[in-house]
DNA sequence: GCCGTTTTCGGCCCGACTGTTTTCAGTCG
């Protein structure tokens, strides 16, 4: 159990509440402690002995029914509730567009899972519904469609922190397992969980537990998180072959060709005389192109770039940022709260700005050698200019430019908008350019070709945000544009415990062949304040 | 259900957009 999975559980709740009629207050209350809790990055040992009250948003009668909820790994309310829904409806609010009114609208009409919804759509059902049109039937057809193909995935994040627990339960034991499958490739997002386990099938199948369904030949097929889990089970001898092999993609293996049996993986690329790949370069994107020489490291990371403090919508103060970044061996960090139109995430006004900018300056003199730029995360507004007056924008150091709204505007709309922030000489990082939640949102359309080729012309940095949930730019577009453009790798953190995200940011980074000097934070800070207009 | 208090009740994030209406409900960020 961790706090992201007691949120899910908070958040199930809440839209069954509502769907079942019950609106107002008390739902919202239970939306808030879901937030407050997806939020929390610490671990969930800490917050038990703290007290789940000691967050905000959470008082005593959640807290005494979370603390249930992870003694006993029941949450008898919630179960009450999904035993009056049936289960596809809850999916529906996986749906761009639906919210527990219109959900309850589709179940009371007989819509009650995906592919019902799909085909309900599909045969002009939902635009006779009151309350529904024509353009609301056709965009609901579309996200419905895109719910569906992402019904059965997950995020990197929750596949491995799965992965994880399920290795030390193995190797506690005593059957050594690596992990395999597109989480070892580190993917975006995982369809199912595959390990290779050095041990006989027996072992694995007694050592999964709960988690082992059958065996079929030396396979171990079952479950974890609601995913399909293979354990691959192979000898001392074959183990490398096995790994690679379960590794994949499987494209990119079988391009190599015949396997010869060996004990590591080095041993398989030797034999073949091929320089080794590490599993983040063995895509089909990958097929043809040699692994890079270095990629960039942790170590090569000077800077944290945008991170939002309690000035806006971050749960730390600016000083609980910095001495976080300072802790983690980061030389400098550029702040970036959220604008003022922003104004559900507390966006700074320039008064709130002036209060920001002193207090930087007090921490700067005390901090120093470290070093907090005055950055901003601007919205990108819907004709594409940025988020204040220009007289405010030149005093921040780093422009951050945003799309947090209007992510559904016309391809041609969308791509004239972004190029026209591009050409404001105040931008200086295009962030989560997109604007995709992974398995959530499609992000906008563009002309991405036309809009990342005139960000390399004009100098700009384009960000790989590496929250979980976003790792966008996309690393695919980034390999295609890894010679041309110079990216950021931005934790998009909302506390200290969000600056591990890094990590992810630095897969991507790797997926897209990026060395050092493709990457930003690697400057010294001098380099971000030269790109001052 | 949470929170803060003019402390045990009464308010709760809020503005904008979109598509559906015919004056607004629902969703989103």
């Amino acid at each position: 159990m961790t706090p992201k999975a007691l949120a899910r559980l908070l958040g199930e709740t809440a839209d069954l509440m509502e769907v079942l009629g019950e609106g107002g207050f008390r739902v919202n209350a239970y939306r808030k402690a879901a937030r407050a809790l997806e939020r929390y990055e610490g671990e969930l040992s800490e917050l038990l002995a703290a007290g789940f009250d000691t967050l905000p948003g959470i008082g005593k009668g959640l807290a005494a029914a979370l603390a249930e909820i992870v003694a006993s790994g029941e949450f008898g309310y919630l179960e009450e509730l999904r035993g009056q829904v049936p289960p596809g409806v809850v999916e529906l609010f996986m749906v761009q567009g639906l919210g527990p009114k219109r959900v309850r609208a589709l179940w009371q009409a007989g819509i009650d899972s995906l592919e019902e919804l799909v085909r309900a759509a599909e045969e002009g059902r939902i635009a006779a519904m009151p309350g529904f049109g024509k353009k609301s039937e056709q965009a609901l057809l579309e996200a419905a469609r895109f719910a569906l193909a992402n019904l059965r995935r997950v995020h990197l994040s929750t596949g491995l922190e799965a992965a994880r627990l399920l290795l030390a339960d193995l190797e506690a034991a005593g059957v050594y397992a690596a992990l395999a499958g597109s989480l070892r490739r580190r993917l975006e997002t995982a369809g199912n969980v595959d390990l290779v386990a050095r041990a006989a099938p027996e072992a694995v199948l007694s050592a999964l537990g709960e988690h082992a369904q059958e065996v079929r030949g030396n396979v171990v097929h079952g479950r974890l998180e609601g995913l399909p889990l293979r354990v691959f089970c192979a000898g001392a001898r074959e183990f490398g072959t096995v790994l690679l092999r379960a590794t994949g993609s499987e494209a990119w293996v079988r391009a190599l060709g015949e396997l010869p049996p060996a004990a590591s993986e080095a041993e398989v690329f030797a034999a073949l005389g091929r320089v080794p790949a590490p599993p983040t370069w063995r895509e089909p994107e990958h097929l043809g192109l040699a692994p890079p020489a270095r990629t960039v490291e942790r170590a090569d990371l000077l800077g944290m770039v945008h991170l939002h403090t309690a000035y806006s919508d971050g749960a730390a103060s600016l000083r609980a940022m910095a001495e976080a970044a300072i802790a983690e061996g980061y030389r400098y960090m550029v702040v970036t709260d959220h604008s003022q139109t922003a104004a559900y995430a507390g966006g700074l006004t320039p008064a709130d700005l002036e209060r920001q900018w002193a207090e930087i300056d007090a921490l700067n003199a005390e901090l120093a050698p470290f070093r907090i730029l005055k950055g901003i995360e601007s919205d990108i507004l819907p004709d594409g200019s940025l988020d204040y007056p220009d007289e405010v924008l030149a005093r921040f150091e780093v422009v951050l430019g945003s799309l947090h709204a209007h992510l559904t505007l016309a391809p041609e709309r969308q791509t004239e908008r972004l190029l026209r922030a591009l050409e404001n000489p105040y931008l200086t990082v295009l962030a989560h350019p997109t604007g995709r939640l992974l398995l959530r949102r499609r992000g906008a359309e563009a002309d991405w070709e036309r809009v990342l080729a005139r960000a390399a012309e004009l100098g700009k940095i384009v960000e790989i945000n590496a929250n979980p949930w976003r790792l966008d730019l996309d690393w695919r577009r980034a390999l295609a544009y890894r010679e041309a453009l110079t990216f950021s790798i931005g934790p998009d953190a909302h506390a200290p415990e969000g600056y591990a995200d890094v990590t992810y940011g630095l897969w991507m980074a790797q997926k897209a062949g990026l060395p050092p000097e493709r990457v930003a934070n690697t400057w010294p800070v001098e380099r971000w304040l030269e790109r001052r207009f």
